[in-house]
DNA sequence: GTGAAAGCGCTAACAT
DNA sequence: ATGTTAGCGCTTTCAC
């Protein structure tokens, strides 16, 4: 494997020179650098990135920290598509990425700083963790730069990328409304999730600006699991018939949610309308196919990526970004029924 | 950042000896060796990676190339399960994975052998490339380590991993035989993909097994896309109504197959029946649930994953894995109906 | 059992 | 504009 050693000696020049010329630093004459560009494409030259990498002590590399990479039931594939995202930005700025799974018991032993610390990373993109992960809390303890995707933690080194919970669940909720629904009930996820906290808040805002009283009785949680919500929806449905439309904080949850109407001889949308939160690939596949909020999940893995890098080389103006949601309307809403 | 130089500075020894005591060598006194470790997690100690490997002149790191990463409309999760089961693997022996995308326009301008070079990495993983994809030709022509998921490509450097597709189409029509079909179309994928033309040798024996003329006509191609399954399947219905039961090579085709013939009015199972392949998420949501061929994909990413280090270790005895197969019954194959 | 010294391939401060 | 030199943190001969 050719060195710029080697290409110094063939050149008749320095290695410094040639490390400037293929830096495209500006002393050197446009002489020499044409000589060494054609010598070291000649030779097949590649940098020796572990070298440089040394030297710099910049490791140009982020690590991803997940959880639940290792089983094969993926239900949604959020974390893949932010994935993609991720490393679409990575690699178009010339860092790699590497994964951290907090599920894999060899990485579970260690903290998180002797995980970064080991792989020696210049900064962490969070994704997936719940609120009340140690991870997190050695993430905002630590000073190793890191954007967390949807938990909103701001500090000198740690920002977030997150999108608009609480006008999604809005248009979501302004949807139902505008369809003639006022008995709306909702399905949560986790009371730690930071964007169940979002969407209820968003539920909550559009019921009362509408002069709908929220009923507490009504709002479930699901844990985002759609066994879960089938079951709380059974329940709320049996003792709540006056109930026309769910809200849903996750897809998974709204499927859940129909299989729990379908069961009881409900007819989604005709005698109740459901609302799902995701975009899932599954939402347009199931039958009757879900309306529900869509998120730009691709593009949540590249801001964060493109945010982190900002950080890390010290260009970030704030550290958080906020995208967009919409709704995306298909066959699980319709006007409220009248009977 | 504690480096050996420090710990030496402390336990009063040279970094030759805090070397070999880290790394477990036996020519270290029991002491110094207890010493140095002591000393080493008080000063919260973690190897410079890049050094080593800078020295080692290994990467411990493989790349995995595969393209289709950059559209944020991933119909399957079928890669992101190979990652994660290579991700396991390889994190298991302190390996690193960093992503190669055949799509980014960046990586597309550089050879297979550049990309790699680049990264310095030791060994790849290639999946989801098409056979005619000129990157698979530099593969087989480098000689960098590599394993391929689903193309049987052997040579010295070079394995793959892969399920026994001619048994998994056998189980899928053996399956429709049992059910009384005797009338069995097939929508292939592409010609030029490995497993299509697997498949369909197991169709094909399947039939012959059992005196069934395989016809031509019946053997359709859908490209693995939804929509392309959907026409094709149209149009052969139309012509062929006697057909009573399709094997499709993937789940996304299938789901396709199913649309065409309700929009001929035909009702799967009971008109029609429908095998997919691969049993992708969707094929427990749609309705029908889609009978399928399943795939342990995780396993597969794990094996191809662990194969390439036996091969870079130089303790592999063959240089491929196959897996198996297994049938699942779901709602959308049922016996033949006798008008 | 331990240490001195060389060197992996690169960058950068400091000459010239 | 170019070269000299040192050094990033580690492993590994080779010598004692």
């Amino acid at each position: 494997m050719t060195t710029i050693k080697d290409i110094a000696k063939v050149a008749g020049c320095s290695v410094t020179t040639v490390s400037r010329a293929l830096n495209g630093y500006s002393d050197v004459s446009a002489e020499t650098r044409k000589k060494i560009m054609e010598i070291s494409k000649q030779l097949n030259y590649s940098p020796n990135i572990l070298a440089r990498r040394l030297v710099m002590k910049k490791s140009k590399t982020i690590g991803l920290l997940v959880s639940g990479m290792n089983r094969d039931d993926v239900k949604d594939n959020f974390t893949f598509r932010v994935l993609c995202g991720i490393n679409d930005c990575v690699s178009s700025r010339e860092y790699d990425l590497i994964l951290f799974n907090t599920d894999s018991s060899r990485q579970r032993e260690k903290t998180y700083t002797q995980l970064c610390q080991e792989r020696r990373v210049d900064g962490v993109i969070v994704q997936g963790i719940k609120l009340d992960d140690p991870y997190l809390k050695e993430v905002m303890e630590s000073d190793i730069p890191c954007v967390l995707v949807d938990i909103p933690v701001e500090t000198s080194t740690v920002g977030y990328v997150t999108t608009d919970n609480v006008l999604g669940a809005n248009k979501a909720v302004e949807h139902l409304i505008k369809l003639g629904h006022r008995n709306i009930a909702m399905v949560n996820g986790y009371p730690q999730a930071f964007v169940s906290q979002q969407r209820l808040k968003g539920y909550k805002n559009t019921l009362e600006k509408h002069d709908i009283a929220a009923n507490s009785k009504w709002i479930l949680d699901g844990k985002f699991d759609e066994k879960k919500a089938e079951k709380a929806v059974s329940s709320l449905l049996s003792s709540s018939p006056e109930i026309t439309a769910i809200f849903c904080a996750s897809d998974v949850m709204a499927i859940g949610a129909i299989k729990a109407c379908q069961n009881q001889g409900l007819s989604v949308p005709k005698d109740i309308s459901i609302v799902g939160y995701d975009d899932i690939l599954l939402a347009s596949y199931v039958t009757p196919s879900l309306t529900t909020v869509g998120q730009k999940v691709f593009d949540m893995g590249y801001e964060a990526a493109d945010l982190l890098i900002e950080i890390l080389e010290g260009e970030a103006k704030q550290n958080y970004r906020m995208l967009e949601t919409q709704l995306i309307q298909r066959e699980s809403s319709a006007p409220v029924c009248h009977v």
